[in-house]
DNA sequence: ATCAATGCAAAGTATTTGCAGCCCC
DNA sequence: GGGGCTGCAAATACTTTGCATTGAT
């Protein structure tokens, strides 16, 4: 869970980012922001647009979508790729890494200093101009490799 | 575009496997099987389909895909997570990782011995056990770097 | 012969789009 | 006051599922 100063450096991130770019800051994309700011998860889109509906009780799922794209656009959230059936938000932008569970799907963040200053290979240079480098690591978080002894074979098919 | 040799290994540990797992090996699957080792892309379920077809007028979509998460869970291919909107298929199971290109989304391979050996910190260790680690880069492919200029703005919405 | 695997069709989930009306700047 | 933004509803895209039939071992 992010200390409050993290919560209201996030936020601030964005509402200055939604000013910067001029564009509207409407009643809906405030709390769209508050909602992403405040997730120390990753949402998929569907759990924002049920977080701030409890707020906003008339606002609808494209708003939802338009305003999460809008705000990647800007460079002011991330989308997580996890092969998962929906994509997945992450409100911190900071550089950081991510292990993620094949098992149930969770995405746990993780820093390394060493890891943010990968070297882009000559290889790569050749192919074009990198902007982001991000470490994934996939594997069974303790939880799952717990529960591994209870669980039915075959039980959920994910695409994780 | 791989050397023959390539293709004819990548076919044999996908067949080789099935053998092992004692599943059935039937005409659609080793089908399914060739297209896969032959895909120098990585490509969707869809692309596969398409190819398949071909050569396999009836076989359904249905087919592809359950036979695709068979050999993702047999550990025989792998998938890629780019956020598109649909899943994709990695027939190159030996260690690798990825630049992707987040205006045409197009995925290259790269090979460094270097990102291949990245270890664990000790923050993920407490997490869980990490069974495979990829690094990622985003950024701008040269065609599309190139083609900058001549784009519509707005032109394409993506998701990645 | 047996049971896993297939094909079909229909359902399910995630996301996008067109458009009329609303409200922030 | 005007154009960007919203909400609605319908459409699209991708993937999964139930079930009767087929075919590999």
């Amino acid at each position: 869970m992010p200390a409050l100063s993290d919560y209201q450096q996030r936020l601030r991130h964005l509402t200055e980012g939604l000013k910067r770019a001029g564009v509207k800051r409407t009643h809906q994309r405030l709390e769209i922001c508050r909602e992403v700011a405040a997730a120390d998860t990753h949402p998929a889109a569907d759990a924002i647009y049920l977080g701030v509906r409890e707020r906003v009780p008339t606002i609808s799922v494209d708003t939802v979508y338009r305003t999460l794209w809008l705000l990647r656009d800007l460079g002011l959230i991330g989308t997580l790729t996890t092969c998962g059936p929906s994509v997945r938000f992450d409100g911190d932008s900071t550089p950081h890494h991510h292990f993620v569970c094949t098992r149930c799907g969770e995405v746990y963040d993780f820093y390394s200093a060493e890891f943010d200053q990968l070297r882009v290979p000559k290889e790569v240079r050749a192919q074009g101009i990198v902007q982001k480098t991000q470490v994934e690591m996939r594997g069974t978080c303790l939880r799952c490799a717990r529960a591994k002894a209870s669980r039915k074979p075959g039980a959920t098919r994910r695409r994780l």
